[in-house]
RNA sequence: AGGCGUGUAGCUCAGGGGGAGAGCACUACCUUGACACGGUAGGGGUCAAGAGUUCAAAUCUCUUCACGCCUACCA
């Protein structure tokens, strides 16, 4: 067998995936047998790249994907990429900047052809990167929400909802980015909280002396004041209603108004109103018949009603009005006032509540039904906690702005007419208006809200509006695994529209997951410079490595703390997986997988031990992997390959391996190579690369590992006799070594244990194996004494459950030391004891717990008292000595 | 302002009514023929605090403290 001592991750990783991907291997076909298992991908910015969110989303769902395509389930997992409208469309934007161009300069249709240049240009990064990490997705399936095809679905979609009045067109205040130069979603839209300071104005009365003081935050807004607001009850106001106020600076004079929105308590209970750019003040506004006049326009900068502040930035305008307020004493007081402001998602400038007709989706009834296919179970959320965020959010959804002023997305199909000002919304482009059948029509120049068309990823991908095989087969989809943090933007649109346009939900579990962050819990950003890069931890310690530490963090629900030291220390574990494999293949000698014949109660100990556990190990397994509890799933193998296999079972077989009798060394290899053969077939899912390179190497092993059948857990596999058995054997070489240690006995030094096992079947076992129990707890020789056999002077005991151990230890024990261990040792079980009798002696107790509670605690309690004889007898041969 | 969540070993976290666990780090010893990316043996915790429920509480309930995150139109 030809292996080096590690595995060489760089070279075999692309060796390995080009081979299954050329092979076909993660294509799927409708027409296979099998239950389907689908994910569809959560689709990444499509000029992105990869960064740790992706690489701990693609690697859960490579994990799953891969588990149900070894289980022989019809698996299909579609990738695709997101035109994402803003970030792509500032992107490109930015690098024009670059080039000394706008996107006005090039004009729309040039601006497009340049985003679809850069699509094509870095569009497949992220889907290449994606092999780096092992994802076994269908490429043949690959999708763009900007496809001709998903482009149908959405069309489809608009009109359908338009038809059924679930999308209208109204003016709305609505969030404005004065940077993007676009409407945004509310959920688009962050809060920071930020240092500000609420500004005393002064509203002198239009009649006569005296003024009304205001407190705002926003002074550059008073000149779209059209009113002054009180509660109808505040005695110090009340008499005020109806008469008129001038607003400061450009002396228009606005009417005091009365209602009980307003708040008596904050500030001076003086609210100025100001329709146009705040949602209250427009209610406001609506209810008291106000006109709503913008102060400030698209660009941020203010009207011209602002007088001589017309045409400055909001900012520079409140800068700069100040002073002259405080001039004309109307600014009375100043005080610092820590508030949230809402900024755009994208781009971080302030947003401004504006006045804008705009597109907008009816959420009502859809949000209702998303909500309902959640509460009756139809889709689960995993960990179950987050369907509390889900209803909070849809029970309380309001209507989706869903137009964009920028060019990079999906046009909304609806014309304008210049005759009758009617509005054409249909599935082909018109040629005449549909109420007035008037040509001079022209389209609505808005594109939608990138997660309109996510929100169709699960069936627009599978070819919906045709009717196609995939469709049929594979919706709706198995799990959808994503973070927390897109539960509202993308999860619940997805149920909305999957429901409407399906009937059914686009997925029977929502795995949601932590976000990655760093080691010190900070989110990753570049102005931090904490940023990792998936790929060099990938260069540097391979994606096994790199996958194995993701799968064992992705505990549910919490931040994800990624160190170099974790991973380095999964990277330790794959060098171990190597080298245990290495040991099994270079001792195979002649042996080949399958040939070995049935394993059974014909087999060596350690054999029926190991395949005992290895039945355990993959009831675990495929229970963790069912409920998705991927960080039990990575302890379940890690503790498995390191503690048993290699420390307990390894250790067992060399010397049956290297010993005299060459039939059990014959049966050994057979068996050692059977169960790697299910240890890499359970690891897998989670470490394709090294397994399948080990794989490879196994004489007799058929077929790619990645389409191997996972292993199935038989509870006829147990073997209690073989774990009891050698579980005995650990006890008896963990006692001898660890007196070993404690009492500094060098390695050399060969020792004498006395071993009392009161069970036959025991005793029998050290008979059979004493070659065994020499090597491993390095004695000479060792003793199997009965009960009552008299104990060796100047020695340890060690007292377990089911006897005792005894190491001689002439010349290198002091036996007033060794006195006073066993005084501790006796005393701790004498408490233990103590606690137990007091269980047992309470009549409630025996009354109220569980019968097998009150049995364990019974068996207990008859352990601790033999141990404690056993201690006590020892001591006091000790005593007789001193 | 509401909602959700988290406080367990030095660090990162698992457990979740019935004997306190893992990885890393730490200590001592070991170049044993798969691996020193290794082996063996160890040290280390009033399970945030208080009260309650219970035969039994790290675990359930309440209160307090601390820290996260999400939602929100109080100027």
């Amino acid at each position: 067998m030809d292996m080096g001592k590690n595995f060489d991750h760089g070279e075999a990783e692309r060796r390995i995936y080009e081979w299954w991907e050329r092979s076909g291997f993660f294509r799927a076909d409708p027409e296979k047998p099998g239950e389907p298992f689908v994910i569809v991908i959560p689709p990444p910015n499509v000029t992105g790249n990869l960064h740790m969110g992706h690489a701990l989303d693609e690697t859960l769902q490579d994990i799953l994907i891969r588990y149900h395509r070894m289980r022989g389930d019809n698996t299909l997992w579609l990738p695709g990429t997101d035109h994402a409208g803003i970030a792509t469309q500032n992107v490109v934007e930015t690098a024009l900047a670059a080039e000394g161009l706008t996107r006005q300069a090039l004009g729309r249709a040039g601006f497009i052809e340049r985003v679809w240049q850069w699509k094509e240009k870095y569009g497949s990064n992220i889907v290449r990167q994606l092999r780096r990490l092992g994802a076994s997705c269908d490429f043949s399936r690959e999708r763009f929400t900007m496809d001709e095809g998903l482009s149908r679905a959405v069309r489809e979609v608009f009109v359908s909802l338009h038809e059924e009045g679930l999308i209208y067109r109204a003016l709305h205040l609505i969030n404005w980015c004065p940077r993007c130069l676009t409407a945004l979603a509310d959920l688009e839209v962050e809060h920071e909280e930020r240092r500000g300071a609420l500004y005393y104005l002064g509203y002198r009365f239009a009649d006569g002396e005296g003024a009304l003081t205001v407190a705002t935050t926003r002074p550059e807004t008073i000149f779209g004041d059209m009113a002054v607001a009180v509660h109808p009850e505040d005695e110090r106001y009340r008499g005020h209603i109806g008469r008129r106020v001038l607003v400061p600076l450009i002396n228009r004079p606005v009417p005091v108004i009365g209602d009980a929105y307003v708040d008596r308590e904050f500030g001076t209970g003086v609210l100025k109103v100001t329709p146009a750019h705040d949602p209250n003040d427009f209610k406001l506004g609506q209810a008291h018949g106000l006109e709503a006049v913008r102060a400030i326009e698209e660009d941020g900068r203010l009207s011209p009603i602002a007088g001589r502040y017309a045409g400055q930035d909001r900012f520079e305008a409140r800068r700069a009005m100040l002073p002259d307020l405080e001039a004309q004493g109307l600014l009375t007081r100043t005080e610092a006032l820590n508030h949230a402001v809402g900024v755009c998602y994208r781009c971080r400038t302030v947003v401004e509540p504006s006045l804008s007709r705009q597109w907008f989706v009816r959420t009502a009834s859809l949000a209702a039904e998303a909500a309902r296919a959640v509460r009756d179970g139809r889709t689960a959320f995993v960990p179950k906690t987050w369907e509390k965020t889900y209803f909070a959010w849809l029970d309380n959804i309001r209507d989706w702005c869903i137009s964009r002023q920028l060019w990079w997305g999906h046009q909304i199909p609806a014309w304008h007419c210049a005759e009758c000002g009617g509005l054409t919304v249909t599935r082909e482009d018109p040629a005449a208006c549909a109420h007035c059948r008037s040509g001079r029509i022209e389209r609505d120049p808005d594109v939608l809200d990138t997660w309109f068309s996510s929100a169709l990823w699960p069936f627009s991908t599978l070819g919906w509006p045709d009717k196609t095989r995939d469709l049929a087969r594979y919706y709706p989809t198995s799990v959808l695994v994503t973070g927390f943090d897109i539960i509202f933007f993308w999860v619940a649109r997805m149920m909305m529209m999957g429901l409407h346009f399906q009937r059914r939900p686009p997925f029977g579990t929502v795995i949601i997951h932590a976000l990655v962050k760093d080691a010190e819990g900070r989110k990753m950003s570049k102005s931090k410079g904490n940023v990792k890069d998936p790929l060099e931890i990938i260069d540097r310690y391979g994606a096994d490595a790199f996958r194995f530490t993701l799968c064992a963090l992705a505990g549910q629900g919490r931040d994800i703390r990624l160190s170099d030291e974790r991973i380095a220390g999964y990277g330790r574990f794959v060098n171990k997986l190597w080298n245990a494999s290495r040991l099994v293949l270079t001792n195979a000698g002649r042996a080949r997988l399958g040939e070995a014949g049935p394993a059974g109660p014909a087999d060596s100990l350690p054999d029926r031990w190991l395949a005992s556990r290895l039945n355990r190990l993959t009831a675990q397994v495929r229970r963790h992997l069912d409920e998705f509890a991927y960080d039990h799933l990575a302890e379940s193998l890690y503790h498995f390959v390191w503690d048993e296999f290699c420390d307990w079972y390894l250790e067992l077989v060399k010397p049956v391996l290297h010993g005299p009798d060459e039939a059990a060394a014959e049966a050994a290899r057979g068996r050692m190579l059977a169960a790697l053969s299910v240890i890499l077939r359970l690891l897998h899912p989670v470490m394709p690369f090294v397994t399948e390179e080990l794989w490879s190497k196994i004489p007799g092993a058929a077929g790619p590992l990645m389409l191997a059948p996972f292993p199935a857990a038989d509870e006829a596999g147990l073997d209690a006799e073989a774990e009891a058995g050698i579980g005995f054997l650990m006890d008896v070489t963990r006692a001898v070594r660890s007196v070993r240690a404690d009492f500094r006995v060098p390695p050399a030094s060969l020792l004498t244990p006395v071993i009392l096992a009161g069970d036959q079947a025991l005793t029998r076992v050290l008979a059979e194996y004493s070659p065994l129990v020499l090597k491993l707890t390095g004695s000479a020789a060792f003793e199997a004494a009965g009960p009552g056999q008299v104990k060796p002077r100047e020695a340890s005991l060690t007292a377990f459950p089911w006897g005792e151990v005894w190491v001689p230890l002439a010349g290198h024990i002091d036996m007033a030391e060794e006195a006073r261990r066993l005084e501790k040792e006796a005393a701790g079980l004498a408490r233990d004891l103590e606690a137990a009798r007091a269980k047992l002696a309470n009549p409630e107790y025996l009354g109220k717990a569980p019968e097998d509670i009150v049995e364990d605690m019974r068996r207990r309690e008859a352990d601790l008292a033999a141990r404690r004889g056993a201690v006590e007898r020892s001591l006091a041969l000790l005593k007789g000595m001193l």
